[in-house]
DNA sequence: AAAATATTGATACATTTTATCATTTTTTTA
DNA sequence: TAAAAAAATGATAAAATGTATCAATATTTT
């Protein structure tokens, strides 16, 4: 039970409690779940990718997809985790507990790698300003062909 | 038919048309008829948002919402269109032959801005080429509250 | 421990997008 | 320029994705 020692972890479950608590929610073992399995494998996921790795990861959880579904949202609605949406396919989530970051994606072979830029989001900061918006949050990603891609020379 | 003389739409359509031909397709009316609505509402339309403005501008076109999916997608592979996806709903598309530019969203009413930045844009480019990554394309979405809503003072 | 409240899984339903296919339109060919 | 070839179309079935419903169950409060 690696999970019972772990700070970060810890502390990700605490502020997923007071999230809970503040609005009135119950902290049930399929919400653990979920993000425990968030916490313990980093990536971008589909909801359905998601579902799949719980069911076999956590054979005896049994969680329906339609909780994978209310979970997420919820936990996207708390910040907690982040969702990216691209390309033909829906939604992607990831936890948002890391560093804010940004993504480069491959349009050939869907990998995605993260980066952050001090100064961009600068930028963006006296964009919105400009614009008399108050920025809450961005969106950015690059897309282009990846090293291993471009060696193949596959095209798009 | 203002469309005759109109140097821009003009050029358009023939960098429609230079597509279909490189890929053995055909020009059509329904295509065209897309095309010019696209140009002649500049916006950011949802397929069946678009399908309805055909409908009403063009009431003699009777085009089917499969054909209006099917040709934005390739309008969308030609580079012809740019699509916006975000929140709940599916993406949004506009024409993509305006200087690129981003996009500020109101997450209260929807609002969307433009603008450009070409630091950021800088940025971009050296940030893809210090992953080894040759860049394409990218998306950059602001996400905030408006100033209309904010003096509102309506909460998300 | 009982009552109150919220969650769950299963699944029906809704929505959005794509696939199918007979018919029509466009383009090519001779 | 008419016939043949190729592709596109509209209608709609099917797939894909996400949400709502609801009886049963789990959690929290009292």
């Amino acid at each position: 039970m690696p999970f019972l020692e772990n700070i970060e972890y810890d502390h990700l479950l605490e502020e997923f409690k007071s999230v809970l608590r503040k609005n009135s929610l119950k902290f049930t073992k399929q919400r653990e779940t979920i993000l425990k399995t968030l916490y313990n494998f980093p990536g971008h996921f589909l909801p359905e990718e998601f579902y799949n790795l719980i069911k076999k990861n956590e054979p005896n959880s049994n969680i329906g997809i339609a909780t994978i579904y209310r979970t997420l949202n919820l936990l996207e609605e708390s910040e907690i985790v982040t969702a990216l949406s691209f390309g033909k396919n829906g939604k992607k989530y990831e936890l948002a507990n890391k560093p804010h970051h940004d993504h480069i994606i491959c349009k050939n072979c869907g990998l995605i790698l993260e980066f952050e830029d001090k100064s961009i989001e600068k930028r963006q900061k006296e964009i919105a300003q400009q614009n008399g918006f108050e920025l809450t949050n961005h969106i950015m990603q690059l897309y282009g062909i990846c090293p291993k891609c471009k060696r193949k020379k596959i095209g798009i």
